[in-house]
DNA sequence: GTCATTCAAG
DNA sequence: CTTGAATGAC
């Protein structure tokens, strides 16, 4: 089974890049971030044409996810609430950054985890206030469910400085140590492993540039999107590649597919 | 001598569409309105690639007008101020709406007259006078110059119920009376004779199509860009046509050429 | 740099 | 309905 993730920097503007990609790379389940479009104006139809299935929690204007299956998903989950109550998610389910729904008991988590602004801002807290209940909500769906995860998605965290194309001060957003550190924990708590780097040692790989200051094209790139998984799922996972063709792309989205097969 | 007029809705959105269109329809002159941009933006290069001279009188985000002439143009003049005085003139020159230019002792005028928005607005009471002081500036112009002249461009004024895709009530904009007259006075003090009226009688030619519901789909026209001729010049004319075609292209201007022969 | 939104204009 | 600007996000 080959799962992608792809931040597609708003689905209705990447609507062709996406069908042709798809067309071009037939996975059994694309997760996409930042569709950026309330559900009601999600083009499932182009998509639905070519044989997937559609799930989708989208908002105005930021974040928003979709996960696209050719099979049919079971028990599809949208937010923390469903698993974590409303207490412990508090505002945290306004965005719209976690959809989830299985595959015969392997559970794909799609998210989209805060950008965090800068360090010490009011967003870098909400990210990191973020992380924990992922952490909290990841231990119960693996407690309720006994399915294996596939927790993937835009993290915006590069764990190491391999995944980065320079090493970054720690005041660097998407690098800093705490976010790190929180990012750590919940793989912990869930014994989550990257599927990357079961298969790729070297530093250089990334799946994000910037669009600014010609990121691309002096390839200033970053690791952010990740594949996690329960260690059963990792012991048989057989690949987990970047496509970085679609960022080479007309007005491509400024991050590029990662593909995990299992 | 072929003299086209055309409002393009922001030359750089059309740059193509003008571009394409006057390498099939070579006119000598191409008077342009609603070029929507600083004259330090303005795309030159691909017009002057194909052989012809750019003049230009550009604001940011609206109005704008310019002149392309294959002939360099003598006596490029620009506002009404250097021909009435800035007295006269008042504050109707910081919108961008006027550009004249010779050939041969033919001037040719580019107007953007102001759209009025409604009847009894601010805006109308501007119209009204900005058709003021173009009377003056077209006399006085004719008698500085000696010259014959060519006044071209987007009027936003139907003369007559004929120029209408169907007769309208007193109070609609770009066909109420007063403006009709104020216009009938300009050109009565200058002689002006409506170019394509000498060769075409019927109703149902437009060069304006509202974007907005349907206006083009159901023909719903107006022909508000016009050619207005002196005597000598109406005299010589030979041909006043209108091209629908560019109308039909994808992202059209909502406006479409017309183009006068002398 | 790119996107979606809101606004003003037509 | 389409455009450009201004904004905020990333």
């Amino acid at each position: 089974m080959k799962i992608a993730t792809w931040n597609v920097n708003s689905i209705r503007t990447r609507q062709t890049h996406v069908k042709n990609w798809l067309k071009a790379n037939p996975v059994d389940v694309l997760c996409l971030q930042e569709t950026k479009v309330i559900d009601q104006d999600f083009p499932r139809q182009p998509f639905e044409d070519i044989g997937y299935n559609v799930y989708i929690s989208g908002q105005k204007a930021y974040n928003g996810v979709a996960i696209f299956s050719q099979t049919p998903l079971e028990d599809v989950i949208i937010g923390f609430t469903p698993i974590v109550g409303a207490d412990k998610t508090g505002d945290l389910d306004e965005q719209k950054r976690v959809i989830s729904g299985a595959i015969n008991d392997i559970r794909i988590v799609n998210l989209y985890v805060p950008n965090g602004a800068s360090v010490g801002s009011e967003k870098y807290d909400y990210k990191l206030r973020w992380l924990e209940v992922l952490g909290d909500y990841l231990q119960q769906l693996r407690e309720k469910t006994q399915q294996e995860l596939c927790v993937c998605g835009d993290f915006n965290i590069a764990l190491s400085d391999q995944d980065i194309y320079k090493p970054k001060p720690k005041t660097q957003i998407m690098a800093s140590p705490t976010e790190r550190d929180a990012l750590q924990t919940v793989l912990s708590r869930v014994e989550l492993q990257d599927a990357f780097r079961k298969f790729t040692e070297e530093s250089g790989h990334y799946t994000w540039w910037d669009y600014r200051r010609g990121g691309f094209t002096h390839n200033r790139g970053w690791r952010i999107d990740h594949h996690y998984l329960t260690p059963n799922l990792y012991k048989r996972a057989v690949s987990c590649t970047i496509d970085i063709e679609p960022r080479r792309l007309e007005k491509p989205s400024d991050h590029t597919p990662a593909i995990a097969e299992i």
